[in-house]
DNA sequence: AGGACCTTTTGGTACGAACCAAAAATGCCT
DNA sequence: AGGCATTTTTGGTTCGTACCAAAAGGTCCT
């Protein structure tokens, strides 16, 4: 039993690993052979295979069988980093740190971070890079309680990262707005993109597992090189 | 107990009565206290808390106990059709029937509803409104098998509806990309905005519950009246 | 053949017991 | 009072059993 401190996902990761060799819609072998094989208890077995079926890389049918997901596309809509998100999709991630400061709330922020008028935000500009090439502009509102210190850090690394390690924060849920603008002035300039040309616009307010509010950031990805994919199901 | 016919669930509803009378972060009884005060196993519990930990209404704190999150939105991505989308922004939703044929599957046809070359496929144009005004043009293709006799339905009412009364095709996944995109020429007129206007353009690929391509569509939403809302989460 | 009925397979629900691990509360010693 | 060790509280993991419910397959009668 590998480096996995618990059974459920030790298991998890051996039927991800028999799984690999399967083609879509091919059955697994049924929970009690599992657990057998892996020599867990069914209830073992049934909680990997939850995990696994919320990630929609399974799915279950009572009376037939558990079956491989077609996992046609990017999973389900995950919450992913940027940097994330250009590692899945082969590029190599970079970041220039455009601006930084802190000051007191402007009625956007106040209202989007949801704080009290004149509280400290903190305030970063980025340019996003994949493989090099500008691929995003980020403008990103932080609650500057919430991080003490953040504008000593090097903010060109993962700000996810410098998250969890310096302030035990971790972003665990997001409502995003997704819609389509026209680029003008300096973000064009910025994405080396003409006048005129399309962008994505991600506005992001992340969550941390109290459900505070944690960030407000708006990112413009380049239309030309950028596309936001997820599978939808009806029920779920 | 009430109508639901599982104990998890019925816990959950009592659990979720029970907390809408408390402000975020205070804390529920313990779990072997609910066990008790519900009269059932601890297990049971537990599956009703692990269902509202994942849609991010509570979180636990192992050693410290279980807490009301600060509840946002709980809208999550769920497939939904136009006309349902815009039911739930409060507008009127309407169509406009451009154009149907039914034909040879072009290239890109072929490949995106993988199919044999030159099988049958139906093609549909339609403008959608809101409150009477243009929202998004539609560009539809249909592997004909799957719809026969489709093209004698009165094609401007809700399409999935047609479909599920008269095909019994309930379309359950569907992988959707979405970009953005400069308008011009035809499309601008029709959606009544000036060329060099910015649209959502949301490509979609439906599948049925054995998970055959039902449906390929590509969708130009105006992007000064449309915007795409989801709320995206780690790990469940 | 074809349909009604039973049996088997397989995931879903529920129980209760035992133990683990993190956090908090207690108590003791100085 | 202050600091350290111990106990208690509380969620997390694991086990094994029993039974339910949907799907599939087999059986038997007509």
């Amino acid at each position: 039993m590998t480096t996995t401190r618990v059974k459920h996902e030790w298991v998890r990761e051996e039927i991800l690993q028999h799984m690999s060799g399967l083609a879509p819609d091919a059955p697994l072998p049924q929970e009690r052979e599992l657990a057998e094989r892996y020599e867990v208890s069914r209830s073992t077995v049934r909680q990997a295979l939850k995990g696994l079926a919320d990630e929609g890389r399974i799915y279950s049918v009572r009376g037939r069988g558990t079956f491989v997901a077609a996992q046609r596309i990017s999973k389900d809509s995950r919450l992913t980093s940027f940097s994330e998100d250009m590692q899945a999709r082969g590029l190599r991630p970079g970041t220039r740190l455009l601006h930084v400061d802190q000051g007191p709330a402007d009625a956007e922020a106040t209202e989007r971070l949801e704080l009290a008028p004149g509280s400290a935000v903190l305030h970063l500009e980025r340019l996003r890079l994949a493989d090099g090439f500008p691929m995003c502009f980020e403008d990103i509102r932080l609650p500057a309680h919430l991080y003490p210190g953040l504008l000593h850090q090097d903010l060109e690394r993962p700000l996810y990262g410098i998250f969890a390690s310096s302030y035990n924060m971790r972003i665990e849920r997001a409502e995003q707005k997704i819609s389509a603008q026209i680029l003008q002035g300096r973000i064009a300039d910025l994405l080396n993109v003409p006048h005129g040309s399309a962008a994505l616009l991600v506005v992001r307010r992340g969550f941390d597992e109290k459900g505070r509010i944690a960030e407000y950031a708006r990112s413009f990805y380049r239309a030309d090189r950028y596309d936001f994919e997820l599978t939808v199901s009806r029920s779920g």
